[in-house]
DNA sequence: AACGAAATCACCCGAAAGTATGAATCCGAA
DNA sequence: TTCGGATTCATACTTTCGGGTGATTTCGTT
């Protein structure tokens, strides 16, 4: 902020130009009143001055307390975001063999686990649905299984498939 | 922090507290000029008021400034940090509420996703293969799938189950 | 007490899945 | 070239699954 808009800033702030000023007019006219009242003229400089003191003093206060900006202190918060993990890790070599599943079945034992019926299958790898089915029955013995929802769930808990 | 910094900081901090210093000078220049010209001392009091009220208000802005602990105010950014899943979050339950299946459903599709068959579920949950077919028929309207292994993909897929 | 959701069970039917057996073709290794 | 595994397909059969309908009971809420 350039000091030419600092200056605008203050003298835009119309309320406390006016709130100054009537202050100052009030207060001149108590000083007015009790000068012809109460307060002794030997005295009427020092206190005049006193409460001028004072006042602006504490109008200064005020002003600075308004125009000061907060200081921003940024603090950044780690907060931990759980993810699937991303299955970059291929599928189990070791155990692959260890059953001996042929790459047919295993294409077919992927879109098993991916929902597909033996039609979908069938249709996917363009062969007929008894293929499918040879292929599933074979993979259901190789595994040791009886289902296909078995099959996928020893294939992901083997990470045989992903 | 070098000098000029230091310097540099403390005028820019202060821009207010200069902007007052460096009117009041200017004005007690304009006031000699003035009073050695035209305005005398049948002005005094109004000149008089005008610099105290410049030199007090200035006073108050320096105290505000150096005594008043600047408010500070925290800003927490959320940065987010992927960390790899172990498994050990539990079900989503905005997932759950969203496809409203019962307590009984899920317990069926847990076992269903654990390969058993649906007289095994039945012979688990010791209710009647009916019983299971029901809850299972449901579950895939639900789920909006047509078959158990579909069922098993999506609820994995959706933290449904684990 | 009335209501609605949840849970239970039954029966029927068609579709899908799985088993068993046999056979043809292809392809890489011995 | 021969052999065996892999792949393909077929037919027949059994089991399981899933859809549809209807009914009863339980239970928490109003």
């Amino acid at each position: 902020m350039t000091m030419i808009q600092t200056v605008a800033g203050f003298f835009s702030k119309n309320r406390q130009i006016m709130l100054y000023g009537v202050s100052l007019a009030m207060l001149l006219f108590l000083l007015k009143w009790l000068e012809l009242r109460f307060l002794v003229i030997n005295h009427i400089v020092e206190i005049y001055t006193g409460v001028l003191a004072l006042i602006f003093t504490g109008l200064g206060i005020w002003l600075a307390v308004k125009l000061i900006k907060p200081e921003v202190k940024t603090v950044i918060v780690e907060k931990e975001v759980r993810v699937m993990s991303d299955g970059n890790f291929s599928v189990n070599e070791a155990e692959m063999s260890r059953f001996g599943l042929s790459k047919r079945e295993l294409e077919v034992l992927e879109l098993i686990a991916a929902g597909l019926s033996n039609q979908d299958i069938a249709s996917r790898l363009f062969v007929s649905l008894n293929t499918v089915k040879t292929h599933s029955s074979r993979l259901f013995e190789k595994l040791e299984v009886k289902s296909r929802t078995q099959a996928v769930e020893k294939a992901k808990r083997l990470s045989l498939i992903r």
